[in-house]
DNA sequence: ATTATCTATAGATCTATAGATAATGC
DNA sequence: ATTATCTATAGATCTATAGATAATGC
């Protein structure tokens, strides 16, 4: 029954990663500590040698979880050769994005679930954010300032309320046209307004 | 024990009133039945002769909490004498709205509720949504087309990610901040794009 | 007689804990 | 000997139903 000391890691980082995803794909309240842990492979009575509580958990997953967003921000940005802007923006405001919750943006999956939570998860979200807004600054300016990062409060807000609202209609056209046409607009309003002339198109 | 028709009637519509606060305030999962027929002043075995499930409830409160949302944007419209548009968006982007999601924008609580939902409740939502977006398009323009909704999709869109952002972060100056920069940022926007100038400062 | 609401309860599920088990790591 | 995980369970809560109760409305 005991695993070795390292295995026992490895089952807390997978416990958390499938947390990560089970909590932005049914909500905090929408997945139970049985399931959970059935989905990473153990029973749910081993849960309390590794976490406090489930509240605890929720905060180390959406940690995790945002952490890996912003890596994966800085992957796209990295990978899009001509116009690292654009790219990031169509890929959030993209049908794969908004058909993959488990696996994006945690504050479309999770933002109002977080407003009924604590301060303390509050405070790691606050934490995300601001790494998310940094790369935004970065696309926006060689020199980032306030300015900068009010474009960048800006354009985040856009696409989370887009993404959130794309996924809360049946009509596949018109969540469709909110992901276009939010992007559409962003890549515009980007464009003009960068005085990073090399990201330009 | 039984009450008149009329009050039977009238216990029914506060059921559905204080779901479509409980449920804002709390998610779909966050309030059980017991707690909500409580919070309406009955007792919870009585829900069942006034509604086929719970999931009956989330849709006829949620349908009902979006028509109410809708005419109080019309009545904020009709009630802002020289720039409607930014009277509405400063509402919407205020402290008051964001400290009372219970009385306030159903796409901003609950909306990644309903994407973990079915399609009659996301119908519902798209129908909310069409009437929010239509008050929208006549703030926009006299003579509205595809050309004025893009433009109220892109302002919904960063209206509702902006109240969600700052509802999730524990930093009352970021939390402030959020509102303000998108509020600024929509209201410059739709002055220099509205084609009806009579509302224009 | 009808029926809106009540009390009581079934059966499932939730978080959390207790104690058993068996493999690790000294 | 230690400990990661297991099985089993406590106690609370969830949705839904059954049947009792008492006031309405014929």
């Amino acid at each position: 029954m005991k695993v070795s000391r390292e295995q026992a890691r490895e089952n807390r980082r997978t416990v958390v990663s499938v947390a990560g995803r089970l909590f932005r794909e049914r909500g905090f309240d929408g997945i139970g500590l049985s399931d959970l842990m059935k989905a990473a492979g153990l029973t749910h009575g081993g849960f309390y040698k590794q976490f406090k509580s489930k509240d605890d958990l929720i905060v180390e997953a959406s940690a995790q979880a945002l952490e890996e967003s912003a890596g994966r921000w800085s992957r796209i940005i990295r990978g899009a050769s001509l116009n690292p802007l654009a790219g990031l923006i169509r890929f959030y405001l993209s049908k794969a994005h908004r058909d993959r919750p488990g696996e994006g943006c945690v504050f479309a999956a999770l933002a109002p679930d977080v407003a009924r939570h604590d301060a303390l998860l509050k405070k790691a979200f606050e934490a995300g954010m601001e790494k998310h807004l940094l790369l935004f600054d970065g696309l926006l300016s060689d020199a980032p300032d306030e300015a900068t990062r009010n474009q960048s409060i800006t354009m985040v807000s856009a696409m989370v309320g887009a993404l959130v609202l794309s996924r809360a209609v049946e009509n596949k056209a018109l969540s469709q046209r909110i992901l276009k046409t939010v992007a559409d607009d962003l890549i515009a309003r980007a464009n003009a307004a960068t005085s990073n002339t090399a990201y330009l198109q």
